[in-house]
DNA sequence: AAAATTGCCGGTAACGATTCCGGTAACGCT
DNA sequence: AGCGTTACCGGAATCGTTACCGGCAATTTT
């Protein structure tokens, strides 16, 4: 309807300086409480609200944080909440962008939010993502900056992750533990570190029981359902085939199960599936999807505390990394041995 | 590393005014070749971005949309892709904030962004709001804002929204073409508006094929899998029980469809399924379960059109409601006879 | 009674950029 | 020579707010 009202409008009205009403409003010191109390009341009155964008400018910070993330599927948009939350409580509202698994897209997206319109960033790696340069560019410009979930090495920063390796040898040992002996790990894009962790769980469980690796078993595939039904095909399709997959995504674990469903194979007698991320659809598929569950809500909340300790303190936290734990969730697609645990 | 540079930084260097430097860097107009020329270089060796800050102060807008969802489910955060998409290309940049289907969420995120953070809105109302006078402070406020999906008649505000009465008729009549006499609904909270159209549509079916409607098949339930679970479950303790089921959301369909199984009955043949918004959960479980759905995509790309023309434009486009159309997808759960369409 | 303290307030600069207005110098024309 | 035009540039205001400094009057201290 009607401007928003400023200072000035209240300075003027009341025929007193915008100082005074500026302190009045906030101070309480240095202002005759009949003069603060003429300020409140006539700020009230014109629904006064200071204007943030000025004092943006002023400040220097938006108390905005940009959050990037490759995508908002169930278990992102988990951790998203995480962030929201923490977020909230501490004043700062949250600019979410998908990069949508693009490295030029998050260039796009780093570059709009940089441009002072956000006081920090927390960032999850596309993909498709193999030069961090524009992460470097925050660092540079001195922007706080916490990476989660999918990190990399090639950047210096703090970090909250899951512990892949982890997750990686448990899914791999409860699938050595039910009897299965070739066991075919779904493996995504060489380019994250993260899969790669997950492998090397993989192949740690291996070792720890004296399985050979076959590297036929072994499959570099794109983090999505699609690639992964066709991969499993084509896994399934070897003269000798892996009798149990572990999907180091649900996602991936989806596909797989399609392939397998197709092929007329029993789960788990035939062949044992593990997935990864506790996605809900994992639960609702015949037969169910045992997987690795990943705190995401828990790991938002933690990357978002890291940032605001960042934003609050002066010291060094490129160093820091905190790695949360990640849980075996088992059920019917790979559980053979009913009472085992 | 160092600070950003600044347009003063420029002038002082070379011993200009701040304001040949602004205009040389736009302008091109008033200004000496050479001067430019020496501009341009200095600008491009500091990698001087203009302050948006400063710029937002100046001309009083942000170029930035605040996006209010409810939360970001697969449907909504597709919307929201879409959004992303449009507001993109136009210069914009997007703000989501889930208010996760609370009210109080929402009135305070939403003065979070009003505070001058953002141009205007694009919202889509949580299932738990009544008032709406928290976004009528928006509308009072000047600022564009656009409806989408969950909206409400108590506002006068352009609109984009599936056409929900047809996405009802049309899951209802098919039902009714499978030869199902007792159809339940599940239908969401009476406060929102688009659950009751979907109701509409599906009283209208029933009307048309002259079958009579039992109130006890109408049933009010929360917008969440669970709800839905026990719902269905006391539909089916029924002592008539209902032989299909049309859930208004494929996340109480879920919920219907783990009732059903519980029971052991089968779909279609003992009873008859079918929800709505094309999940993909609901191509993945067994059985495969029918659904409408809504182009969530091509509707959030819609709601972001229109908010980019209602800046633009001076008009009065408050009346303006787009309705796009829904499309059913026929799958196991209430395929009962075979061939037909 | 003079000095110091306190309470209260206003002026001004600053944040970084744009824009309007006015001014100066050079040049051409009559 | 005088005037008008053009090309180029600088000053100042502006956006809304806060912070610093200084000033004045009233009150307290010495």
């Amino acid at each position: 309807m009607e401007k928003q009202a400023t200072i000035k409008d209240i300075a003027r009205t009341l025929k007193i300086s915008t100082s005074t009403v500026s302190r009045a409003l906030r101070d309480t010191h240095d202002v005759k409480q009949e003069t603060r109390k003429a300020v409140m009341e006539l700020a009230e009155q014109l629904n006064y609200q200071p204007n943030q964008l000025a004092l943006h400018l002023l400040k220097k910070q938006t108390h905005t944080i940009g959050v990037i993330v490759p995508n908002l599927d169930f278990v992102i948009s988990t951790m998203v909440k995480g962030i929201d939350e923490v977020a909230l409580e501490a004043g700062y509202t949250v600019m979410v962008c998908q990069s949508n698994e693009s490295y030029g897209r998050e260039i796009v997206n780093t570059k709009r939010l940089m441009d002072s319109l956000v006081d920090g960033f927390i960032v999850s790696l596309s993909c498709d993502t193999m030069l961090v340069d524009h992460i470097k560019k925050i660092q540079d410009k001195n922007k706080p900056m916490v990476l989660f979930d999918r990190v990399t090495s090639a950047l210096n920063a703090p970090k909250v992750i899951l512990d892949n390796e982890e997750a990686g040898f448990l899914a791999t040992q409860h699938l050595i533990e039910q009897g299965y002996k070739r066991i075919a790990i779904l493996s995504g894009p060489k380019k994250l570190e993260l899969s790669n962790n997950r492998m090397e769980g993989y192949l740690k469980a291996l070792k720890q029981n004296n399985i050979k690796v076959d590297k036929d078993l072994i499959v570099y595939c794109d983090f999505n359902q699609d690639y992964a039904y066709f991969a499993t095909k084509e896994l399934l399709a070897m003269k000798r085939r892996p009798d149990a997959i572990f999907a180091i995504a649900d996602k991936m674990a989806i596909g797989a199960m399609l392939a397998i469903k197709e092929k007329k194979l029993n789960m788990p007698n035939d062949i044992g599936l593990v997935g990864m991320n506790n996605d809900p659809s994992t639960r609702l598929v015949t037969p169910t999807i045992s997987t690795v569950e990943m705190p995401a809500f828990e790991l938002g909340k933690t990357a978002a505390k890291m940032f605001i300790e960042m934003m609050h303190s002066d010291k060094d936290m490129n160093d820091e990394q905190i790695v949360l734990r990640p849980k075996l969730i088992i059920r019917e697609s790979s559980l053979k041995i009913v009472g085992s645990k």
